[in-house]
DNA sequence: TTGTACGCGTTATCAA
DNA sequence: TTGATAACGCGTACAA
C-alpha cells in the first residue's frame, strides 16, 4: 500500500504540490504551461498515481457520489430504476452508492443517514410510501436534515414530502386500463388491490375504481381481495377469489407480479386465463413479456423514471419542489382477449 | 450548509476534540468518563451532528465502501447477486457503490479506477468474461494496480483473473442437466450455444455435451445454434433451428433468458413447447418461474453467490487466490416432460 | 482520563 | 504562470 500522493508526483516532476494540482484536474481559470504540464502527467503515469476521492471531497467541499435507496434491488421493478438512475449518473460523472432496504422504513431512515455523512450529493428514494404518518414523520426528518446540509432529494412514487418527485400516472394508467377493458366486452371485474395503507396500490385502485364509474361500471365490494404486493401475494388473493365462487370476467392486479402469481393460481384452478378468465396488471415488467398468455398491463417507463429523477436532483434547485409526470400507457395482451 | 464539525460539538459539551471523537465513536482501547460522554452525544444530537465519512476515511486510512462491478443491473441475474452483495455488505456495516457497465470493457475498467480513487475496500466483479485476451489483459493490470493499493477482490464466473473467485458450477450443472433429459427419454438434442469467446456459454456447452457422451449420446454439428446471450438471441437461435427442419427433441439454452426467446419463437413456428419440443434453460432465474409451461433449467443460488463472493473480499486475504465452489441443481419442469 | 498537536491528501487563497 | 501555505474534518500518538 505504497499509495502515492501528489506530493510524490509534484516532486518527481520537480514542480510544486499546487502546480501538479492544476496540471492534473486541469483547474478553472488556472493554466499551467505545457512543458511543466506534460513533466507532471508523465511523473503521475510513472508513478501509477491515483488521485484520492476522499481528500478531494475534503477539500473541494462536495463529493461526486449519488445515492440509490430502493425496497429490493432484486426486484424487476427497482433494478429497472436502478439501470435508468446508473446511466444518468455515469452520464454526470458521479457513482451511485446503492441501498437495499428490504421494505424497512427503519432501514430507509439509516441509509438517510449514512448518505449524509458520505456527504453524497443527492439521494434518490425509489419505492411506495405508506399512510404510516409516524414513519413517515421520521422520514421527512431525516430528509430535511440531510437538505439541510445541501443535499438534493428525488422521490419516485407519491409527491408526498415536500421533495422533487417524479410521479407516476397510476391512478391516470388504471382507468385507461379499465376503460379499455369495458370497452373490450368486460363487465364483471374483480380486483387484487395489494395491503390496505399502501399508496401506489391504493392510487391504482382509485384509478381503475373512477375508470369503470366512467363507464357505469363497478366493483362489487367483495370482489376485492387485499393481499400482499408480491407474487405470493396475487396467488393468495386470486385463490381467495375463485373460492369465493364470484361471478367475474376479469381480475385487475395492482401490479405485474401479483398478476403473475394470479395466473398460476387461475392455472391451479383449473380455470384458463384468457379464455376463462381475463388478468391484467401494472407496470410491464421487461421479462415478464414472454409470459403465455401473455399479459395486459400498464407500461410504465421505468428506466426514464430513474433518469429522470436522477436529473431532477442534479439540476438547479428549485424555490417550490417539482413534480414530473410520467406517463403510463394500457397495453392490452392475450391475457384479456376481446369479450363478445 | 451550516454543516456541524465534532469542533462544534466539542465546544458546545465543553470539551477537548479529542474528547469528542473518542465519546462519539467509542475508540478502541481509550475509554471516556460516563458523564462526559453523555454530554459529547447529547451536544451531537443537540446540534444534529453527521460525522464527516471522507474526513474518517482520510484519517482512518480506509473506508467503509466496497463496489460492485455488473454487466447490466436491470438484468435479473445481476440484480439477484446484487441483492445478495447488499445483503452481506449491510452485515458488515459497508456501503456498495453499484456500476451497472452495459457489458463494455472499457468501462469496467474506467469503473475499476473510479473505486481505487474512492478508495473502496474491496471491489466485486460480476459478469461473464470472454476469451479476447487484450482486453483481460487490461483489466488484469486495473486489478493489479487496485490490489496493490491495499484493495481485495472477488470474482463471480471464471477463476481466470488470480484473484478470489467463486465459481458456479457451469460444465457440471450442464453435464447434470443432459443426463437428467437423456434419463427423461429425449435422444436428438439441440442447443443454443450463444456466442462464440462468452466464457460462461461455453462452460455450459462443454458440460452439456460431456454429459450426454457420458450417455453415448451427442449433439449433431448443425444442431448447435449460436446468437446473441440474450432473449432476443434464443428467440433468433430457435427460429434459425426450427426453420433448418432439424429432428430434434430437446433444446438446451444456455441461459433462462434465452430460453424465454426459445419458448416464444417455438410458439409462434406454431410448435408446442413441452409435448412438442423440449426446452431447458440455466440460471433458474426467480421471476421466470412462472412461466407456461414451468421451464426446466439448472438453478444458480444467485443470492448466495453475492454474499460469498462479499465474504470472500472481507476475509483475511490469502496467499493463494480462493476458489469457492458453488452448487448448481437441476430442476424438471414442465417445459421437458418425460418422454417414452 | 483528558487535552495538545500533528498528519491524512487535496484544493484554494494569496503573494511573488 | 508558479509556489508557499492555510484550510477541510477527523483520528490518534504523545504528553499531561
Amino acid at each position: 500500500m505504497p499509495s502515492v500522493t501528489l506530493s510524490d508526483v509534484a516532486r518527481e516532476a520537480g514542480v510544486s504540490l499546487a502546480t501538479a494540482s492544476r496540471a492534473i484536474n486541469g483547474s478553472a481559470n488556472r493554466t499551467v504551461r505545457p512543458e511543466l504540464r506534460d513533466r507532471v502527467l508523465a511523473a503521475a503515469a510513472a508513478l501509477h498515481y491515483s488521485p484520492d476521492a476522499n481528500a478531494q471531497a475534503m477539500a473541494r467541499g462536495r463529493t461526486t457520489t449519488i445515492g440509490l435507496i430502493v425496497h429490493d434491488i432484486a426486484d424487476p421493478y427497482f433494478s429497472s430504476i436502478a439501470s435508468g438512475v446508473t446511466a444518468a449518473a455515469e452520464q454526470a460523472g458521479l457513482m451511485v452508492t446503492l441501498a437495499s432496504t428490504g421494505h424497512d422504513p427503519e432501514r430507509e431512515i439509516a441509509f438517510i443517514e449514512v448518505l449524509q455523512s458520505q456527504r453524497a450529493r443527492a439521494i434518490v428514494m425509489a419505492g411506495g410510501r405508506t399512510d404510516d404518518e409516524a414513519v413517515n414523520d421520521r422520514l421527512r426528518a431525516a430528509l430535511a436534515a440531510y437538505r439541510a446540509g445541501g443535499g438534493a432529494v428525488a422521490m419516485i412514487g407519491q409527491p408526498l414530502f415536500d421533495v422533487d418527485t417524479v410521479v407516476i400516472e397510476n391512478a391516470a394508467g388504471a382507468a385507461d386500463l379499465a376503460g379499455a377493458l369495458h370497452g373490450a366486452g368486460y363487465r364483471r371485474f374483480a380486483a387484487l388491490a395489494g395491503p390496505a395503507g399502501h399508496l401506489t396500490a391504493r392510487d391504482r385502485m382509485d384509478g381503475f375504481t373512477a375508470g369503470l364509474a366512467a363507464h357505469d361500471a363497478a366493483l362489487a365490494r367483495d370482489h376485492v381481495v387485499r393481499s400482499a404486493f408480491t407474487r405470493d401475494g396475487g396467488y393468495e388473493g386470486m385463490r381467495q377469489l375463485l373460492e369465493s365462487g364470484a361471478a367475474v370476467d376479469v381480475v385487475f392486479a395492482v401490479n405485474d407480479v401479483m398478476a403473475v402469481g394470479a395466473m398460476a393460481a387461475a392455472r391451479d384452478a383449473g380455470v384458463a386465463v384468457g379464455t376463462g378468465i381475463g388478468i391484467a396488471g401494472f407496470d410491464d415488467i421487461v421479462t415478464l413479456r414472454d409470459l403465455t398468455p401473455s399479459l395486459t398491463t400498464v407500461r410504465v417507463p421505468l428506466l426514464e423514471v430513474g433518469t429522470a429523477a436522477t436529473e431532477l436532483t442534479l439540476a438547479e434547485p428549485a424555490p417550490e419542489p417539482r413534480v414530473q409526470q410520467v406517463a403510463s400507457t394500457v397495453v392490452l395482451r392475450d391475457s384479456t382477449p376481446p369479450r363478445n
